[in-house]
Parts: C-alpha cells; sequence; structure tokens
DNA sequence: CGCTCTATTGACATTTTTGTCGGTAATGTC
DNA sequence: GACATTACCGACAAAAATGTCAATAGAGCG
C-alpha cells in the first residue's frame, strides 16, 4: 500500500487567514485564550505549523488578529442590533438586550476578559467609540437632561452585560438557578431605572 | 574580590508555600494568569526554580494551591464584611458592598475570571456554600415572601459584583467616566431594587 | 505548455519552560 | 558535638512551544 497524502490546499490569503482564525475562535471559546498554542491552532485549521506563521508572522500576530476580528465583529452585531429599533420608547430597553446578547454569545465576554487579564483591554477602543456613537444619538432622539448620566448609565450598562455574559451560566449553575435568570433580572434593574429616569 | 552568595534562607515549610503563593498572587494581579512562569513565580519568591516544585511538584500544583488560597481568602472576606452588619435592613445592602468590595480588590474578580476561561470554574463551590449560607441567613432573619426571589436577587448581585470587578476601572477609563462611578450606580440599581422588595 | 508567483509543507533549529538529581546547609534532637 | 531530617540550590536533562528554510505544488497567464 503506498503512502496517501492529502491533497494540498490552496486558498486565497484571505481566505486562508479567516480558516486559521475561525479555528482560534473555536478554540478560545471552547479551551480559554491559554490554549491558543501554534500547534493546536494549526491542527485545528488543518494547515501546518509553518502556514500559521506565513500568514501571521508570530503567534502573537495570531492572536492580535483574533483580538480584532471578534472585536469587529462585536460592534458590528451591537450596532445592526440597536440600529433596528426605532421608538424612542422602547430603544434603551432594545439596547441594553442587544449588549447583553452581543457580550453573552459569541465569546464576546471571553474576548473582553480575556483582554482585561493580559492588559491588552486598550484594545478595546472600538467598543468606546461605539458607546460614544450611541450615546450621541440617544441624546439627539430622547435629550434627557443630563449628558453625564446618560453615560453613565450606559456604562454600567455595558459592564453588567459583560458581567452576565462571563460569569452568568456558571454562576447560576453554581447555584442551582436557571441560566436566563440572571439576565432577566438584570434587564430587569435596568428598566426599573430608565422609567424612574423618563417617567418621574 | 571573593564571591558572596547570599545566605540561605530555611523557612517552615507552611511559610515557603506561602511567600511562594505570595508572589504568584502579586504576579497574578499584575500581568495576569498567563505569566505565572515557574521561572518568574521563583524569582518573584526569591528562590530556586527547584525550590517551588519541591513544595508544590509542578506548575500545575502552584496553580491549583494558589486558587484555592485566593478562593478562601475571598470567601472569608466576604464573611467578616457580611457578619459585621446586624440590622435587617441595612444589611442587604451592606451585603452587597460587601461583595463588590470583596471582588473589586485583591483580584478576586480576575481570580474568577481566569477560573471561568480555563474552564476550572467549578473550583468556585466555596462560593456557592457561602452564597447560599447567606441567603438562608437573611430567609431567617428578614423572612421575606419568597425563597427563590431572595437567591435570584443574590445571583445577580454576584454577578454583577463580578462585573463590576473585573471590567469597571477599564470601562470607566475607557468611556472617561470617574471609576468609582460603576460601582455607585449599580449598587444603586441593588438598593432601589430592595427598596422596591420590602417597601412595597 | 512553459513560466511566474506564492500558498503550503516537512524537516530542522532555536527558544522557552518545565522538571530531575546529587549535593549543600539550616534546624532540631540526642 | 554528632546525627538525622529536609529545605534549598546549581547544573543539567527533558519537554514543549515557537520559529526558520529550502523545496513542493496549485493557480493564473503568456
Amino acid at each position: 500500500m503506498s503512502i496517501e497524502r492529502a491533497a494540498r490546499v490552496r486558498r486565497s490569503p484571505e481566505a486562508a487567514r479567516e480558516n486559521i482564525l475561525a479555528a482560534c475562535e473555536a478554540i478560545l471559546l471552547e479551551q480559554g485564550p491559554q490554549a491558543l498554542k501554534l500547534a493546536d491552532v494549526a491542527a485545528g485549521a488543518g494547515v501546518a505549523n509553518a502556514t500559521v506563521l506565513h500568514h501571521f508572522g508570530s503567534i502573537d500576530g495570531v492572536q492580535t488578529a483574533l483580538m480584532t476580528r471578534m472585536i469587529r465583529q462585536l460592534v458590528q452585531r451591537i450596532a445592526v442590533d440597536f440600529g433596528q429599533h426605532q421608538d424612542a420608547v422602547g430603544r434603551v430597553g432594545a439596547g441594553a438586550r442587544a449588549l447583553f446578547d452581543a457580550f453573552g454569545t459569541r465569546g464576546g465576554a471571553r474576548l473582553a476578559a480575556w483582554l482585561e487579564l493580559t492588559g491588552e483591554a486598550r484594545r478595546m477602543t472600538a467598543i468606546r467609540q461605539a458607546v460614544q456613537e450611541v450615546a450621541a444619538l440617544r441624546m439627539q432622539l430622547d435629550s434627557p437632561v443630563d449628558e453625564t448620566a446618560v453615560q453613565d448609565f450606559m456604562l454600567v450598562c455595558v459592564t453588567m452585560a459583560l458581567g452576565v455574559g462571563l460569569f452568568g451560566d456558571t454562576m447560576a449553575e453554581l447555584l442551582g438557578r436557571p441560566p436566563e435568570r440572571i439576565r432577566e433580572i438584570a434587564l430587569d434593574l435596568i428598566e426599573a431605572r430608565i422609567r424612574q429616569e423618563t417617567g418621574g
């Protein structure tokens, strides 16, 4: 019997990078950032180690590209969700909901935690831009009294969404409560605050 | 000139372990979990690599011991803070405050995030025990209507405390708000909920 | 087809990190 | 002081992870 060698796949540079980063994302979500080893990434993508290095230069390059990609996806998802609401009343609640969705799925919160732990949290500037744009939008549309109050409030929303997205499931399981409960209550707190602000 | 060799320090096994784990904790807080290398830990503790291994067997043993130690400290801190309040009214607010303190300082939230990312979140069972004890205590003292409501609420408090503790400072800086703001608003949300629950 | 370009690769080199081992030196005990 | 115990260390070995390089092979183009 002859030795069969898998036919070599040749992709465009973009497709090759995409393929590798997708594998990285899966590893990050399933095993955490410390499992992002060159060999594992290459194996996950179905290519040789050297191929990964050819496209990204180093394992750090891979990580940087992964962060960038995930942040871009995250911001885009938030923007889309937020843009879908037109009425002033439901917009804030829907915005909060969009935040919770964005960070609760596809590893958004895990990415943020990774950045935080590795001291690369400055990379999240894209999030800042998005939040500030949204804040400006709300000022324009709903014209609430205090601008800093709006910013403060959005700040807390983002932080809560991150916390729930990262720890929610584990905490719920740990304490024997249904996983969606945390999110419900957190959103409830937020909406109560909104009613208080706008209503009286 | 003769070669001076620093006098060898000999500690009790407990003190030696303590010394090493303290160095680990500093590294974890300053540089993140990925920086917990054997050589760095040994250097931080002022001992040889082999000494670290002598006491913990392997670098994994070091990490496990560190987790255990930090969790123990964390739970103890929460318990102390919580036990200081006697009146039923302020207890919940004070409890929430204690939670925020515990996770916001000394890397409690960073530890939790690390456990979460590495998939070792089950180690946090000590936290579960503490929360359940506190919930039982509150049921006994304040006898609110619904037990699951109390549990749900504490669950959200813990998750929010974790989120604020881990992401609060970065998010505040990122959005140009004072760092203590998040904590204030979050506690405000919680206390509003308490008033709503108990008051009407 | 012949040619160029470059994504891809296995084999190898380098670096980093972890772990082993025999010996040394504090400390307590008799 | 003699001895046993063991925390401690330097030097080295092993393993793991990253990175280099020359050669190979798809794909487009004349």
